[in-house]
DNA sequence: TTGCTTGCAAATGATTTGCACTGCT
DNA sequence: AGCAGTGCAAATCATTTGCAAGCAA
């Protein structure tokens, strides 16, 4: 599985003529292992010895070839995760206190039905409709 | 309906020891004028009197207060809408070209459906359950 | 040799803050 | 008088970029 991953990232890549370097597989091994969506600081603090302004660069490389996803939700720093085709659908459980993030999946049926609503609101307005994201807020158990 | 609206905003301020000047009255106009989510540079052209400063510093403000709720998305600015509890509960449609969004409201048998798989989660990993927000990813008229 | 990568240092740009002043209450 | 609000200018800080050197094809 690790394979496919790295190699799916190689492919993806090649495609822009980007190479898939060490660092880069660095950055898609911690993603890979973290549960949940990570920032820059936790990615460096992960593998010491990538720079900064590189990681930044290799997760826009990264994100530009559909292998990263950059997760906006709360707190200071960007979230980094594995592209959905990649890991699977999911969403997110956040914590609105310390901005903890954890994967949440949903049955099938209900996702189901929320594709049915959501092309439906797409369509009323002249949107062609993309994925979707779900921010479950919430107060994890550190901090309530 | 607009007297409630800047009643409630009064209210949440003065319990936090803050008034409502007119700087903010401005803000929670231009917001309640608005169907999505504005800008900081949105608000500064709709009330070209307003400083950026302050008016920062009053949406952080009204944030604090449960008036103003920040929303989190695409593009390089923050966007500001008035609290769910004064507005009504709703989603988001966000264009991933121009970063648009448009309000979207999903149908009650659905959002209850939600809610629970929600608690369910939340409850499996010892969150207490706070609120949840749906982005819907898609290409406006105009970009697509 | 060509051109993608890298790391450092410097730049950028949204947001925040220090400070002195204005104006409710 | 006392304290919240304001606006300007300066500071912050995540992220981006210029540049010169390294490395793979």
């Amino acid at each position: 599985m690790a394979d496919e991953l790295h190699g799916a990232a190689e492919a993806r890549l090649a495609e822009r003529d980007q190479r898939y370097t060490a660092n880069r597989r660095a950055i898609v091994e911690v993603l890979a292992a973290q549960p949940a969506p990570a920032t820059l600081p936790a990615l460096l603090r992960a593998r010491p010895g990538l720079s900064q302004s590189s990681t930044y660069r290799n997760l826009a490389a990264l994100e530009d070839a559909g292998v990263v996803r950059r997760v906006v939700a709360v707190g200071e720093h960007a979230h980094y995760e594995l592209a959905e085709d990649l890991t699977g659908h999911h969403h997110h459980l956040v914590c609105v206190t310390c901005g903890t993030i954890e994967d949440v999946t949903l049955d099938a049926s209900l996702e189901h039905r929320l594709e049915q609503a959501f092309a439906a609101a797409a369509a009323a307005r002249g949107f062609d409709l993309g994925g979707h994201s779900i921010d479950i807020e919430g107060r994890c158990r550190e901090c309530r």
